[in-house]
DNA sequence: ATTACTAAATTCCGAGTAA
DNA sequence: TTTACTCGGAATTTAGTAA
């Protein structure tokens, strides 16, 4: 494999189109290895055909190549798929059968008074299943809050903590996207928790497209 | 050094807040490296504080920690600097004799429906061949949109998919720089697909001088 | 001052395998 | 199925120098 390192400094330093001349020993210098390393990594990314090299006991003349660069390139694109995504600013998905673990939560009263002191809004007892795309979904998390809801223990048994983060449905009704302590956020569904019954007021029904927003708008 | 690689394929994976579940094997098929390296990489990037790396008989869980992001986020910068710093407003060219095999692909009507719906104009059936210099094509193209046309079967042939460039021709008329799938890039003249006839309408002959935009003006 | 060869030291990798 | 340990061999690095 190509050292990708060097050839980005190389990059950095001569750009796409112009020779760069320097010594071998001021690159080594620069990233604390031994200068023959680097003579051995220059002539490795020239036999690559990476990068146009030459050299003399004057020292090194480097110019990119425009497979380098292309190398490069790729490698900028795929890390500004990272950094540089805006995340959309709401989250599509589709309504889920099940009653899922959530419903069980609404009926804990020590979860329901944090819902309503933290989130402002006292939740239906039901709880949506909403079907989201998992690389959407962390990117639409980005932007929210978090809350966190904290666990307790009754005689029976103990609940964990829970993580919300606030949304509107449709732009309207308030709501929170919650994940029970323990859950990898790695599914496909979610859990919703609304202030009303969603599912009769938007007369939703298995399969209907719900829209999540975030509420800086 | 902190292997940047699979700290990136990290990172595109799971992006910068969510986990990623995933098993050393197959990011070991992914790298065309061993298991036991895979296994051995993301203990070293957990040990140097840049994953947060949990595994089980499961599989592996993969976070990218706030110092891993950093770490990705100069190189970013790095390479943002060498690719999008000031390239060239247009690209000159000058017009080439030749149909190319560009014309062809027009004939193709699973390419033109995909053209009209992507670049937004259904192309005219001849393509111009655009005489450039490779080095400023690549700055080019660099700050432009990608857009991939999908390739596809016939009953005679496959056709491979295709990336598409969107210009302005003289800041006026919509076209595109195409380079199908095989094609190096490494050519001294790309094809372009416009809206219209450019050849009569710009009266152009062989030689004749053509300047290509970016849409982002 | 340079680059880069040779050889020794070091690091890295993966097959085998336990848990 | 997993992860990850051991260990022998492969690959890489660098010190010492020649040119």
């Amino acid at each position: 494999m190509p050292d990708i390192e060097l050839l980005t400094f190389i990059a950095v330093k001569a750009g796409l189109n112009s020779t760069f001349f320097t010594s071998t020993a001021k690159i080594a210098s620069r990233f604390h290895i031994s200068q023959q390393s680097v003579s051995r990594k220059l002539r490795a990314l020239a036999s690559e055909g990476l990068v146009e090299f030459s050299s003399s006991p004057k020292g090194v003349r480097v110019k990119l190549s425009a497979k380098g660069a292309s190398i490069l390139k790729s490698r900028f694109v795929e890390l500004k798929q990272v950094f540089a995504s805006h995340p959309a600013p709401f989250l599509e998905g589709s309504l889920e059968s099940g009653l899922g673990e959530g419903s069980y939560y609404m009926s804990q009263a020590k979860y329901v008074s944090q819902f309503e002191q933290k989130l402002g809004f006292r939740p239906f007892a039901g709880t949506l299943n909403h079907g989201v795309s998992e690389e959407k979904l962390a990117g639409f998390l980005s932007q929210l809050e978090e809350i966190a809801i904290k666990g307790f223990r009754t005689g029976q048994r103990s609940f964990g903590s829970i993580r919300a983060f606030p949304v509107l449905v449709e732009k309207k009704y308030g709501a929170a996207i919650i994940f029970p302590e323990r859950s990898s956020h790695e599914s496909n569904v979610i859990e919703v928790i609304c202030r009303e019954n969603l599912r009769k007021k938007l007369k939703l029904k298995e399969g209907s497209s719900v829209k999540l927003f975030s509420e800086k708008l």
